[in-house]
RNA sequence: GCCCGCUUGGCUCAGUGGUAGAGCACUCGCUUCACACGCGAGGGGUCAAUGGUUCGAAUCCAUUAGCGGGCACCA
């Protein structure tokens, strides 16, 4: 026997990818369907230094899962891959590079510099690319896309000269998010605040007077050192306690200053003294405070943290934090510092390198966010979409976010990236283009120098759903793929990404840029804690590919879904062993195949001869199955479709059907019903395999390739003329038909019989090898005839000698007896293996278990108002269920009865 | 501070207004001619607590506790 008894997914990894991928299979070229539905997801960009982690492998299976589905049912499908720039994390990776040979990108200058990171992007950038191969991704590599490539860029600055020429887009002093160690502003998405255990230090300031009276007012503050730039103190004005002092000048220790004390309702009367020092140049609300009260700005700390010569001689070129305990020392020989508290706040730190942000008064360019906003929310409201999954808290989350928008820094002074297309002359006018030359004819002048700034990765993130597929020209893909179908992503980027692509899609396209958001969860270590680099509690998927295999890491992936939840190895091994289930069951089907063949016509009979019930059965569970996996996928309900696949294929094919048909299927003489029951067992394990492609592509690859039988008629019509592959096999519909309540129900007392006599061998410690007599007593005919049908299974499987079945149960004394549903009552012979006390007391445990039922049932019944106010529906359901507990109670006591 | 989510068998998680589910772990038996990554048979949960709505609640509502997350210019 060639096939091996373990299945080994590394040699099926290997072997499947690059064929597909050379067929061109993932283009949607592919589908030869003119009148196809279309199926479109772009890949959230990965950045360009990263390497696959556990959420992108999450994101990049429920991607695929839905992508081959869709691909397999016939629609025009297009998974587009591609990076994004990363501007900051990148420049910062090859910063480090170059630190390593002692240079600094100033060394290089910005030229070579820039040079010098596309060497790096095209040496070792992009590894996740060639990781999302060994996932299985179906991404059609010919639309790869980069967010610096040509094209993108032009959409870049496409939409920034729209934006500018609309006025969304201006340049002006504003306070902003500076990272002293980046050295560049950042927008309030890249800051995280975290808390920190500090001080609030209590400053007091004399009030001027005009009879040289004493009197000093106290403010509160945990940054001292800005208090060298204070231009104000401010009080509400409803605060009794400062009301007299409203519009008298302060005298500002440590310089010459004189500021004036004025009341804004901004200030909460009951924190700290109820007065604050206002600091315009370095403190977002005081900036507000300032704008408000016309208050100058001194700057104090400049762009390195240190303090300016407007901080005064004796802090000039201190370090913000060294600044501080001089401040404070002064104060305090001043007999000017009345106390310092423990306190703690919140800070705000660069999100990438956790320096401690500056805010600072910066020229920058900005994007005014409200009509934009007000794009987002009016497709919300007016069609719901994005349509989020889950629902619940995303979407109010999202639109929560977007009522409370402000304008967006769009530069960053950085060297990778976009750079600004804004050009300006000797006079410093600025003219904002689409190219140098057209800047230049606007200002009628060669002599221009374009904006050193570059724009937040971002800006060019947020025009991917369409400047992938060619924006700002009309291409043929940007009218057959825009809007895409559905965005899978993390939670975190819902601000930073989802929410600007869908302003900027409304903008430009005038419509969603794709219909739905899945966010997935997030997967967590074994003690619930979040996978990080810091930590070095991540799981890389290479390793659990490697170990257990891609296709069952992709069910524990798909399975996880959009919940939070922990990663553990043994869901990894157990669907590891459902993968060589799988593989096991096709080795004998494989095995018994000679005179078989896939075919749709193998369940036909002649002249309307009903099928036996093993082979309804079959049917009825797999159309089941194909109709709970379709509409799971369908509504992003990725768990219940592992689950449903997983239980179709073990317990129903794998446990009863193979079993069922095993004889017929073994039989050492060729003959045509031989044939007949290979060909049917072949066909539905080549139904499963198409539905368990999404999932698991390789494995089911691997083996579809190697049934008999399989060609090009399997394809979806929509693939004619392709080579064959269970990629493009037509997903199985579920044909309603063939779901057959009847034969389920029968189906149902033939297992129920057969678990029956199982259970009582166990429990009696029958030896497997021995035989038993079964003894079946069925009242009703049909029953009789079911299980009088299927004999040599029931035999078979319940390790029988022989079965009886009559109307009534006619059993020896020596007997172990049980009831099944519908009153039929099973008995075996067990002359010398009976204890009658334990037979009885086994008998009567059962039936004390019904009669609680029952009882329970009893009271529902008893109580007037169930069956006024219940469905009549509900009420029968309990009456017939308390019929059947008491002919089955019935029953027992008849049993214990016989043991006497 | 505001908002949100979670709390189901030993573990990891599904589920849902009308008889509590899975996988793993556990117990017993099995070299049954696809598979010990297996087969068969079992044990195990008053679905966090309290109160309410309902004929009926693990499922809906409220409160509480624990855990987690998001947002926020309180100096």
């Amino acid at each position: 026997m060639e096939i091996p008894k373990t299945y080994d997914p590394k040699q099926a990894e290997q072997e499947h990818y690059a064929r597909w991928e050379a067929e061109g299979y993932f283009t949607p070229e592919i589908n030869g369907d003119p009148a196809a539905p279309v199926f479109c997801i772009v890949i959230p960009p990965p950045n360009v230094t990263g390497s696959l982690h556990m959420g992108h492998a999450l994101q990049h299976t429920l991607m695929d899962v839905m992508t081959r589905h869709k691909r397999m049912c016939g629609h025009k499908t297009l998974w587009l891959p591609g990076m994004d720039h990363a501007g900051i994390s990148t420049q910062l990776m090859v910063n480090r590079e170059l630190k390593k040979e002692g240079l600094t990108r100033h060394d290089l200058g910005r030229e070579k510099f820039v040079e010098r990171v596309w060497q790096w992007k095209h040496e070792s950038g992009g590894q996740i690319l060639n990781q999302m191969r060994r996932e299985g991704a179906s991404v059609d590599w010919s639309r790869e896309r980069f967010t610096m490539d040509e094209g993108l860029s032009r959409a870049v600055r496409e939409v920034f000269v729209r934006l500018y020429e609309e006025g969304l887009i201006y340049r002006g002093d504003r306070i902003v998010n500076w990272c002293p160690t980046d050295q560049t502003v950042l927008s309030d998405l890249e800051v995280e605040k975290t808390p920190q255990a500090g001080k609030l230090y209590y400053l007091q300031y004399p009030v001027k007077t005009d009879d040289g009276t004493e009197r000093r007012v106290t403010v509160a503050t945990t940054r001292p050192e800005t208090m060298l730039g204070d231009t104000g103190v401010a009080v509400n004005p409803k605060d009794e306690r400062y009301r007299e002092l409203i519009g008298t000048t302060i005298k500002l220790p440590l310089t010459n200053r004189e500021i004036p004390l004025f009341a804004d309702e901004y200030v909460d009367a009951e924190f700290g003294t109820g007065a604050v020092k206002v600091t315009p140049a370095h403190d977002p609300a005081d900036y507000e405070m300032g704008v408000r009260h016309n208050l100058p700005q001194v700057v104090v700390i400049d762009q390195h943290a240190r303090m300016t010569e407007d901080a005064g001689a004796e802090f000039f070129g201190l370090d913000r934090y060294k600044a501080r305990e001089l401040v404070v020392q002064q104060f305090e020989e001043l007999g000017l510092l009345e106390k310092v508290v423990d306190y703690e706040f919140s800070i705000s730190k660069c999100e990438r390198c956790k320096t401690v942000i500056e805010p600072l008064i910066s020229t920058q360019w900005f994007c005014r966010m409200a009509e934009l906003r007000d794009l987002a929310l009016g497709l919300m409201n007016e069609t719901g979409e994005p349509q989020f999954t889950p629902e619940v808290p995303y979407a109010k989350v999202y639109t929560d976010w977007l009522e409370n928008l402000r304008d967006w820094t769009i530069s960053r002074q950085l060297w990778w990236g976009h750079q600004i297309p804004a050009w300006y002359d000797d006079e410093g006018n600025v003219y904002v283009a689409r190219s140098e030359e057209e800047a230049r004819s606007a200002a009628r002048t060669d002599k221009l120098v374009q904006d050193a700034d570059v724009l937040d990765t971002w800006f060019s993130s947020q025009l991917w759903p369409f400047s992938t597929l060619g924006w700002p020209d009309e291409t043929e893909d940007l009218k057959t793929f825009y809007p895409t179908s559905v965005l899978v992503t993390a939670r975190d980027i819902i601000f930073l990404w989802v929410s600007r692509m869908v302003m900027a899609g409304m903008k430009f396209l005038g419509q969603t840029p794709f219909h739905d958001v899945f966010v997935t969860g997030t997967v967590l270590d074994k003690h619930g804690q979040r996978m990080s680099k810091t930590k070095l509690n991540g799981i890389d998927p290479l390793d659990v590919f490697d170990k257990y295999g891609v296709d069952a890491t992709r069910l524990v992936l798909a399975s996880t879904g959009s919940t939070d939840s922990r990663w553990n190895d043994n869901q990894v091994e157990s669907y590891r062993n459902f993968a060589n289930k799988i593989w096991n069951a096709a080795r004998f089907c494989l095995m018994n195949s000679e005179g078989a063949g896939v075919n749709s016509e193998a369940f036909k009979t002649e002249n309307g001869t009903e099928l036996p019930l093993h082979d309804r059965w079959i049917l009825s569970r797999l159309n089941r199955a194909a109709r709970e996996v379709n509409d799971a996928v369908n509504s992003y309900q990725f768990h219940e479709a592992v689950q449903t696949l997983y239980h179709f294929f073990w317990d129903d094919f794998c446990d009863w059907y193979i079993e069922l048909t095993k004889q017929d299927v073994t039989a050492e003489a060729a003959s045509p019903a031989r044939d007949t029951a290979r060909t049917r067992l072949v066909t539905v394990l080549e139904q499963a395999l198409r539905l368990l492609h999404p999932f698991m592509p390789y494995i089911t690859e691997e083996l579809w390739q190697r049934l008999p039988g399989v060609g090009e008629r399997l394809l979806h019509p929509a693939y004619k003329g392709a080579r064959p592959t269970v990629m493009l096999a037509a997903y199985p519909q579920a044909d309603a038909a063939l779901i057959d309540e009847r034969a389920e129900g029968e189906m149902a007392a033939v297992i129920d019989l057969i678990s029956r006599v199982r259970n009582i061998r166990s429990e009696l410690n029958v030896k497997p090898s021995d035989r038993v007599r079964v003894l079946v007593g069925a009242g009703e005919e049909r029953a009789r005839e079911v299980f009088e049908a299927n004999r040599d299974q029931i035999a078979r499987l319940a390790r029988a000698s022989d079965i009886s079945v009559r109307e009534r149960l006619d059993a020896p004394r020596a007997s172990a007896r049980a009831v099944l549903g519908g009153g039929a009552e099973v008995a075996v012979p067990l002359e010398g293996l009976i204890d009658f006390e334990q037979e009885r007391g086994r008998l009567a445990r059962e039936r004390e278990k019904l009669q609680k039922e029952a009882a329970k049932l009893e009271a529902q019944l008893a109580n007037p108002q169930f069956a006024e106010r219940a469905p009549a529906e509900k009420v029968n359901e309990v009456k017939e269920r308390l019929a059947d507990i008491a002919g089955r109670s019935a029953a027992l006591a008849q049993m214990a009865e016989a043991l006497k």
